[in-house]
DNA sequence: AAATCGGGGGC
DNA sequence: GCCCCAGATTT
């Protein structure tokens, strides 16, 4: 039961919010970045692409990324028929690499069991590698107008703001959370997809986790946390950043930046050169190997085929 | 529920 | 230096 789609409330109680997702509509109907991923032209295979990338990597980040890899693998096909290393090197530095590896295995998912066409429905989106909760029903919402309950790290502050009047939301999403979610959702599917990028992009724009921009924020007049007097988090204390100097994570990046960098094999000797704890850097190029990331051959290294 | 998994930019 | 970023998957 780890990845359950939210099910949309019916007809929900949400008139309470009808003024909160009037305004932020309204707001958002003329402040949409212009994202390439919402032009006119896009195929839901590019905002699947799309929201893969963004997976805790920012917009900023991912846009030039997504242009070249859209350009050079415009549908699941050309992915999926990909050699496995270009796939990697065209990730480049956008972060946990396992995402990519998941990509090209979707693409050839949904060549195989839909016929290289994405699936519209979110459980079948749900079951397609890589694609969590959000994702599926952030693809429903953007690729096909459908109706969805979108959460992600945006919609949950914003949520957690102008409604539960918190700084930020807890660590993970309680049921009561996701349960206000649905109840927010429009009715109709334009609406409710509509809602999705609205919330998402007041969250992404104004009601950042930082600094947020009150000021132009257009429900600042009915935001809980604001006439609270814009109380600090209250769980600040457990919200640890994950450390970085040291950690395995370092080690496997910058091995996966050695051989990205590489137009070949790369021999076990430069590898070592990475990293001076022969302990630490052996059990992350294993785990490399093992998540299938990297190929050992006798005494050199390189990436998938 | 908690841990793991990259990398960079804003402050 | 710390914190956060359109999360997913595994334990």
């Amino acid at each position: 039961m780890a990845r359950m789609p939210v099910h949309p409330t019916p007809a929900a109680a949400s008139d309470t919010y009808a003024g909160l997702r009037r305004d932020v509509t309204a707001w958002f109907d003329d402040a949409a970045r212009d994202l390439p991923w919402r032009a006119a032209d896009r195929t839901p295979w590019g905002v699947l692409v799309s929201e893969v990338m963004l997976q805790q990597t920012p917009v900023v980040r991912v846009e030039p990324r997504w242009r070249a890899w859209m350009e050079r693998w415009p549908t699941p096909a050309d992915l999926a028929a990909a050699s496995t290393a270009d796939v990697l090197r065209a990730w480049d530095r956008l972060g946990y690499p396992r995402r990519a590896l998941r990509l090209q295995e979707c693409a050839r998912a949904v060549v195989e069991r839909h016929g290289g066409v994405v699936p519209s429905s979110e459980a079948e989106l749900l079951a397609l590698p890589g694609v969590g909760t959000y994702t599926a029903a952030a693809v429903v919402a953007f690729a096909f107008g459908g109706r969805s309950v979108v959460v992600d790290t945006n919609v949950r502050r914003v949520l957690a703001r102008t409604v539960a009047g918190t700084a930020l939301p807890p660590p993970s999403p309680r049921a009561a959370e996701l349960r206000l979610a649905a109840s927010l959702v429009p009715d109709d599917a334009t609406g409710a997809a509509r809602w999705a990028a609205a919330s998402m992009e007041l969250g992404a724009v104004v009601c950042t986790a930082r600094a947020p921009r009150c000021d132009v924020c257009p429900v600042r007049a009915a935001c809980a946390w604001r006439l609270a007097g814009s109380p600090p988090d209250e769980h600040g204390a457990r919200r640890r950043t994950q450390a970085w100097e040291g950690t395995d994570r370092q080690v496997r990046g910058r091995v996966m930046a050695l051989l990205r960098g590489a137009d070949g094999p790369v021999h076990q000797a430069l590898v070592e050169e990475v990293w001076p704890d022969a302990a630490q850097r052996e059990r992350c190029v294993a785990s490399l190997v093992e998540d299938g990331l990297v190929e050992q051959d006798g005494e050199v290294y390189r990436l998938p085929a």
